[in-house]
DNA sequence: CCAAAAGTGTTAACAGTACACCCATGG
DNA sequence: CCATGGGTGTACTGTTAACACTTTTGG
């Protein structure tokens, strides 16, 4: 059993993956979704890591940062044949990355191995195993809880106006949303209580902009 | 790696799940999701089923029914120590059967091993490993669902009247709609080319009812 | 001044909700 | 003839989408 990790982040203003290049057979040199094995005990008493756990540590591994990181479980993989080598199942997840945190991500001088792709250009590429379809699916998912759930706010700052939340929603979208129409929807959350006014505002190229907080609720 | 499989019907106007009980040890006596494990090959060649596959051949044996029934990918349960012997990764599914092949369900007559209960029952009872868990996510599930897919009319016959769909709904949800308002999504659908008008009426405790097909798409 | 982007308001269409009511049938 | 439940209409509400408009800034 393996877990496969879809780590979305955005880069400017387009929804990227992080891909790995496979430095071993079988599809040596294609790219592929971060992921390796869960640790699974032999023992009755240590039963090794959940599952959920082990996507926490290769996410870590793969991209060295260390901070609390969007992580949700999409779907088992469990075609037989998907690794020519042995039965594998992969329990896929995706991950949500701030973009301010990518400058940090360790392995980004490598290029050669560990890239941010853009969606767009991840789908045409010939991936390793069944990836291609786990990044179809991740991709549907995100964008279904987008309007859903509170996943936008973990691609934005601690702090945000409108306009960057707006375009976090319309990266993930794959296409651009009237700026007023949005606001009304951004105004129902602070209404909701879901939202609250931060200080201070944002200078940007034009009109500065006020920014907010997201409310966290405990979980 | 194991497959266990959430099994809904509708008895009485009211949602049901199948549960097994349990003959050996670890939890025996207590009621169980139906499941079990999955085949895998240990050569390269014959690497054993699918997980889809699994969850369908599983289905089968517990219930001995070989119609087409609705089975979806519900979540993967990893948690270490879920079950005290060895370390299992469930991947559970969730199923629905039309209530008229219900009788046909082979082991009813074993009531003391196999048994339907209603949703609300069974999240009563003390359910062996995690599954009192999978059963609340399948439910939440269904019940999302309902509103979004087309999965109600998989708890319908082929033919079926506008209150029988409603009383689909309902079972699912868990309350009664309002009539009036059910209709109008209803002739909605039939605008949307999902349903058409079938041949024939339905003969009721009190004034007929037309009946209606679901348009079955090429999936 | 002008372009750009923040911010504001208006409108129409539509879906959801509540609820009143008519009508055909079996008992 | 009446209770039941199928079938019908209406009024109100909130959400969405399209779009026109004003305001504040940097260059």
């Amino acid at each position: 059993v393996t877990v496969d990790i879809v780590i979305f982040t955005i880069v400017d203003a387009e929804l990227r993956v992080l891909l790995v290049r496979r430095g071993e057979h079988p599809d040596k040199g294609k790219w592929a979704l971060p992921g390796g094995f869960v640790r699974v005990g032999t023992s009755r008493k240590a039963q090794g890591e959940g599952l959920d756990e082990a996507a926490e540590r290769e996410l870590i591994e793969e991209t060295g940062l260390h901070s609390k990181i969007y992580l949700e479980q999409l779907h088992a993989f469990g075609k037989p044949g998907r690794d020519p080598r042995m039965r594998v199942i992969s329990v896929a997840y995706y991950a949500l990355v701030r973009p301010m945190l990518v400058p940090l991500v360790r392995a980004g001088g490598d290029v050669d191995r560990v890239r941010w792709f853009s969606v767009a250009d991840a789908g045409r590429l010939d991936l390793a195993f069944d990836h291609a379809d786990i990044l179809a699916v991740a991709l549907s998912r995100a964008r279904d809880r987008i309007d859903t759930s509170t996943i936008a706010f973990e691609l934005v700052a601690d702090t945000f106006t409108i306009p960057e939340l707006r375009a976090a929603h319309e990266a993930v979208k794959g296409h651009p949303l009237d700026p007023g129409n949005f606001r009304k929807r951004f105004f129902r959350m602070v209404e909701d209580g879901l939202l609250e006014p931060a200080p201070g505002k944002r200078i940007t190229a034009s009109k500065p902009a006020r920014v907010y907080r997201f409310i966290r609720r405990q979980p």
